[in-house]
DNA sequence: AGTAAATTACGGACATTTTTGTAACCAGGA
DNA sequence: TCCTGGTTACAAAAATGTCCGTAATTTACT
């Protein structure tokens, strides 16, 4: 998912929130500042290194913001950026989608078929 | 991205979403009809296999409609399903979201910062 | 006082799994 | 023979994970 194949928009968003993770870790952003433990917690069968690689990736694409403290134990914080606020709703709306949509899919997906 | 680590809908989607494909082929089919070969013809890096697999997923998921018609040369069609048409502003709004908040991105992104 | 251990947020090397792609093959006509 | 819409076997690449190390400081123990 390097190569643009397309000029629309879209690809550069999917190169983003394609993954497990990008739309989880937004989601649990947009409850507030979490730090870094945090999110681990949140969801165990993350490892901290994909984890950190993920932030990393949402931080370079302007949705989330990093916050370093300086001190003993390291202290480090993540929020949403306003342009990530902005994209929560949308995701929403895709789940939201999905679930208002369930029977209308069922009844025209391959395996639903007799 | 096969097993599932929370309970929200929005995994699903992004099952089905994830990669640089789906939202590309929605967006050639809500232009209406198309041919397993006119999509081939459409992006020319995605080779027939990985088409043919990506059709596959989306049709399991509800969000594409397979026809084959018998025949001399083989004819298939796609199209989207009810859903699958719902689905579409949703990307549609995704993409313009990015647009739009492309500056807001530009000034968080880590790469712009000085 | 000295030493060991824990904490937090990573980074690097490496292994494995998943995804994506390439090449070749099939059917059944025109 | 070519066309269409696939499939299968294999190869390359990308994603994801495990394990270990590091920094600086507090706490725990003796």
């Amino acid at each position: 998912m390097q190569t643009v194949v397309s000029d629309c928009p879209i690809e550069d968003v999917m190169r983003v929130l394609s993954g497990r993770w990008p739309a989880l870790l937004l989601y649990y952003l947009k409850e507030g500042t979490r730090r870094f433990s945090d999110l681990q917690r949140d969801n165990p069968t993350l490892s901290h290194r994909i984890l950190s690689l993920e932030l990393r990736k949402l931080e370079q694409a302007g949705l989330v913001a990093r916050t370093a403290f300086p001190g003993y134990p390291l202290r480090v914080e993540y929020d949403l950026t306003p342009a990530g606020a902005q994209l929560v709703p949308l995701i929403d709306g895709l789940a939201d989608w999905w679930e208002a949509s369930a029977s209308l899919r069922a009844r025209h997906a391959t395996t639903a078929e007799v």
